[in-house]
DNA sequence: GGATAATCGAGACGGTACGTCCAGTCTTTGG
DNA sequence: CCAAAGACTGGACGTACCGTCTCGATTATCC
């Protein structure tokens, strides 16, 4: 019920028995439900009664296969964003993960980034929903530049001695505090300043 | 009613007449009262009822005050905070920055840093709530950091090409990416590579 | 405060002093106000801020004038009413008694019956209200009422061992029953069906 | 929601299924609770909150089973009142009437008579209320009334041309009437006076 | 003719109740 | 036996109006 297994797994309900049908058609038709219900009108219409009435699955249902219903909201989301930002290679280290910071930006600016900021505000009162967010969407996120990173380690192109968690926290980061604040647009090209900046560091040489 | 003026300036309601000491008294008790729910059981607690029955101060007389709840907690906030992170000077525009982005770190770790979350999380879902958080404290904050920039600046020890803002967001977004996802912890140790790689880029020169 | 002193008399606060010509048009003023608040949106539209504000009479002053916004509202539509059914003059007795029931029926069914049956409900939970509601309107309606029936005794046409309020409430009351139940409609032939069961009675003789 | 089936039927809720005990269960509770209500402190007492307070019956679901306050507050009293009358047999119709008259103007001066005017009251300015307390009040008033009536119409004793709705507002208008204006007191002299001049007219034969 | 004192407009304020919304739990019934 | 249906509690929301209050500005009579 709050282990959420994330794209590589199983849901938690799933384990319960050798595999019910009917738990995987209510499964999926609360997240397609919910799916929908983000697309037209964000995190606040996919209230829990909502998602129970558009997909006829039960409330109770719902709160049998998730912890609540930013859980719901997250895997839905995260599996709807699965293959949405494809990986750049453009050929360089520097391009690629410029070509990233900037493709994360864009969706960010986009509608989906504005679903992508309620659910992480909302992650931050429910920690239930917070371990779906971080196993169905953040995960993969992470993986994505993970494997940039690598790329870029194996061609010694990038510092050996910076971890990739620093990196990615440090080329996002700042992407995610312009876009909960709202205190800066999240504009293409700020997107490549900050991008430069964490590639070439910030201090004279 | 709309424009929070921040810490240089006054609260809307403020300005109607030539002071009406009434309101002052009111609008303080209202602080109180918020800053010590925000204490005792952070923004979850300092909701509408709670800050009008702690504070005797009416529902009706908040709304004047204030556009919503988390307005109200934002600048009870942010007075609170006003100068809870007093400027490092080490000598060194490293050193200072470094500094600052651990004291950072460790403000955001504190249980303050949990009302911090929970106010940026507000935000996202309440425009007139996020107003008052950038007036009353993340204004604040981002003016501390450019003093030690534009020192850095005059001292030839910055890049000159870099944004304050842009420098800003790289030095604390990663922090603040922590803090609302969870997903790695927010250690000293963990502050300190994040601004070393900030400070010095992720590429091999 | 609390005595209305009716048409032919003078509101409370006027004898404070060789009256103040201020007073007279505050006064006026919130009256007019009070009417036109009336005549758009019934009682329910003349509250007390709605009656400040239209009229430039302040709250404080309403108070200082009348108890209740009933009272208000009970004033202004007795001076608005004073002459809106006039006595009929049909030459016999029973003539002018259907006549008159007739008159107050059709007064009951129109928009200002309404508001009539307003100022009666709030006289229920507002004493002070009911006073000046007495004072201003039902205590002229009785008047004309006992102007014809002293008609009708000097004439020897009706029985001259029932009192005069007794043969009000009979010709009356049952109109007013069904203004504030609503269980039947106000017609005019409901209106001539009452009255003469009133005038000939009920039992066979 | 909006269709009080009365004593003989069912409120509307209860039709949806075929019998839920929980509905039930909420209905008198919220029912008793108000009934307390009204008597220690008349239907002003009875607000939605107190009701929701003391019968443990969430706001939310009150309004899922009444329209308004009113409406349950009429509901209640209807079934407080059921049986409160009975039927005089008096062996005469002339009797029967004046003994009802007489029992009806004592129960409109008792405490319950307050709660009467102030539900009349009520019902003026709420329309879902009015049908309650139609339904659950004035309907068996009127019924035992018109048993009396068609009584005295077997006997011969009562004018057959007369209406028996006319004549029950004929009877009990004229102390609803000074019950709600308070211009006059509720005795039982003025009781019999007017039940008199009723049965017996107010011209001279 | 200026001082004195009531009178007023403006509107902030506490208080009470309203009616609504949603989360999450629990009960009943049907397949 | 599980799931749909949905009733239910609890708690917060934001609003409306009441009647009281404080504040200055404005008279208008009296000295």
């Amino acid at each position: 019920m709050t282990d959420p297994a994330g794209p590589g797994g199983q849901a938690h309900a799933l384990f319960a028995r050798p595999v019910k049908p009917r738990s995987i058609k209510v499964h999926e038709a609360a997240l397609d439900a919910t799916r929908a219900l983000l697309r037209e009108g964000g995190l606040p219409a996919a209230t829990i009664d909502a998602i129970a009435a558009r997909s006829g699955v039960s409330k109770a249902t719902l709160y049998k296969h998730w912890p609540s219903r930013t859980a719901v909201a997250a895997e839905a989301f995260g599996r709807d964003m699965a293959d949405a930002v494809p990986l750049p290679d453009t050929g360089t280290t520097e391009g690629d993960l410029l070509a990233q910071v900037r493709l994360v930006s864009r969706f960010y600016a986009s509608p989906e980034g504005t679903v992508f900021s309620q659910l992480l505000a909302a992650s931050v009162t429910d920690e239930g929903g917070a371990a779906y967010f971080r196993a169905w969407f953040l995960a993969s996120r992470r993986a994505a530049v993970r494997t940039l990173w690598e790329r870029g380690l194996a061609r010694g192109d990038v510092r050996a001695d910076v971890d990739v968690d620093t990196a990615t926290d440090l080329l996002f980061g700042p992407l995610v505090f312009r876009l909960m604040t709202g205190h800066l647009p999240l504009t293409d090209d700020a997107a490549e300043a900050v991008a430069r900046a964490a590639l070439h560091g910030l201090l004279e040489e």
